[in-house]
DNA sequence: CATGAATGAGCATTCATTCAT
DNA sequence: GATGAATGAATGCTCATTCAT
């Protein structure tokens, strides 16, 4: 996954700790950015969340920049994979939809402040690599709107969707639960994924 | 409507042109606060995009979190007083809740900086107006949802709802719009709020 | 007394009412320069306490270098001549060193800001002007210094005194009285000038 | 002594250093608030007196406020503790004046930047410090007072004497010294609290 | 006569980054 | 392996000053 390192020293038991420790400031930058943005984030804020010193996140990160581009990289990590596997799974479209927002959502909870740093700060990430990332984003709600068009096709979604606006609704809508996952009681994840999926699936109306 | 100025020479006719002068400068911030985020914006960029030295700013804003507050504000203008109306006339709840999405969207054609960085960098603002903020949006929510409960106390609405979840789904999947609209192709306000309304209250599904 | 003017329009009905406005302004600034001190101060300070605009200033006065100058010109005026006044009258050195302490204390009564502002604030000045009023103050010093070493020749003072030392000691215990004048209670200038004269010339001591 | 400071990394034989540098600054800022007072003053210049950039001061000083307040306490430090002692000790109150003059007279100078800075500065410290440091103010003057107040019910000094004016003009006339001592040729300190002594003691008329 | 509007230089402060040790 | 110390560039903001009207 190309997670680069600043100065690797080479090695393999000594390699563990060094990885360790830039883990760790790697995690400090997501908590920092998720809740400060990247911008209103310091480099001293993620140190005092480690207790060390400023300078020495530069032993592990070459700069601010690359913490945020790798915090980005896990947060986005993994979307593309299970949603193609979800895809080329079985079941009918309705259930490859639930499952796929289920999906959506999941990294939510185990990745929190890296998802949440991902949406709300990958725009600072320098040209190339944000291009780099918006192209797996895009190939991301493609695959999604797939989904929902061959759901049509098939005659299992209504005809006439306009499936590339239900998608940016869908998604949109869970993204949402990041800003208020965690705050708003008894709202687990599996609840957030049945709630929405029942929702857009079958509408909120009484039949 | 509270929109304070910095130091208003009492006056009416060379006040307008005062007036004027500063809504350019708001106008400008919130277009620089939407796309860069209130940190990663520097007064000198609003500056820049009207063509003045940053420090003539100060003439018209005692600050840049003054700034900030004075787009916030514009950006929540008219939500709760627009729903209160939508609540109050007649029709059914699902008309009502279709209503209460269109014009939860309107302001997103209308004032798209505004609310966008309303969204965005509002938890930027000092404490004391964050907070004073932080009750509309809650009252907003809290009629939204009770749109929602009502419908299915009328038995509109399917029983079992989580009216709180609904509300937030919603919302969020309508602020999702803030971040592509203008970007996707042919998304005019009213088309997302009419595909929208129609997933959440039909449901994808073939009926 | 040289009071240079900024744009001086000339005629004589019209003149007295900018002599005035000016006047007005010297005043003002000698009363933020007094309290604030030169650097402290702002001339917007200045023109806020004659409830006109900033930039309103430079009609009357040129810098507010310029109105520092000013305002310590009137801090200094009078001194000189008094004094030499009251060398070349009558009565014994005592007498007359008496009449040079109330004669020093006089303007703090009568122009606390200006003489507060020339003692505070005139080490601000341009150096030419500096030096300008440092040759008043020299020249002052010497002859309050000759009224004490001629007081020594004639006998009338000990023997051995340190006129220079002793003439720095009386006139900076006058000059301490700029900083509680109107404070303290019950001090008039003529109290405090007999009082300190009392002290300097009999001593504390019991007889 | 409570000379806090910015960031101190626990340690003790690197501490050294840092403390050293930290007092090296502040003794810089000392130089510069006695000589341009606190508001003329630039933290550029206090920067360049070290041979350091302007930013640097900030890894030692968290503020230039906070430096005025350093230099202020430096300033004012031991004078109360060394009246107290002159108070409690033995001697007649001639005796116990004199050596309060002298004492009042020492740190100006060794300690003359910082007692200069005091006296002329303390009024731009925040308001909480300066009520603090304008307590122990009023505490040393009374104490002072009380040395003349009792020397007059000692029978010592003179009846009818207003002990409250002849303190502020003693050090008044003490405090005078800060503005030429360095520059008087042969002003020592010691001859200047003898002198002054002499003469308010005594007086200056032969007896 | 005075002002409204703007400027440009300077200021205190922050911050990402570097590097000798 | 990590830090203490420093830097330099940028930032928000203030302020004396100017000038067309």
């Amino acid at each position: 996954m190309m997670r680069a390192r600043a100065k690797n020293p080479a090695g393999s038991a000594k390699d563990e700790k060094y990885r360790r420790r830039h883990d760790e400031i790697i995690d400090a930058a997501a908590a920092v950015f998720a809740r400060k943005g990247y911008h209103g984030a310091s480099t001293k804020d993620v140190a005092d969340r480690l207790g060390i010193r400023q300078g020495s996140i530069y032993y592990y990160v070459p700069s601010k920049e690359a913490a945020l581009e790798q915090v980005c990289l896990i947060g986005v990590e993994g979307f593309l994979r299970r949603l193609t596997a979800i895809r080329a799974g079985g079941g009918s479209y309705t259930e490859k939809v639930r499952a796929a927002m289920l999906a959506h959502l999941e990294p939510t909870r185990d990745r929190h402040d890296y998802v949440r740093t991902f949406l709300g700060s990958r725009h600072h990430l320098p040209p190339a690599i944000r291009r780099n990332i918006a192209r797996l984003t895009r190939d991301y709600e493609r695959l999604f709107e797939s989904l929902i068009s061959e759901g049509v096709a098939a005659g299992e979604f209504r005809a006439g969707l306009d499936s590339r606006l239900a998608t940016l609704g869908i998604l949109g809508m869970c993204n949402a639960a990041l800003t208020w996952y965690g705050i708003e009681e008894g709202a687990t994840i599996e609840r957030i994924a049945a709630e929405f999926a029942d929702m857009v699936l079958d509408g909120l109306k009484q039949r």
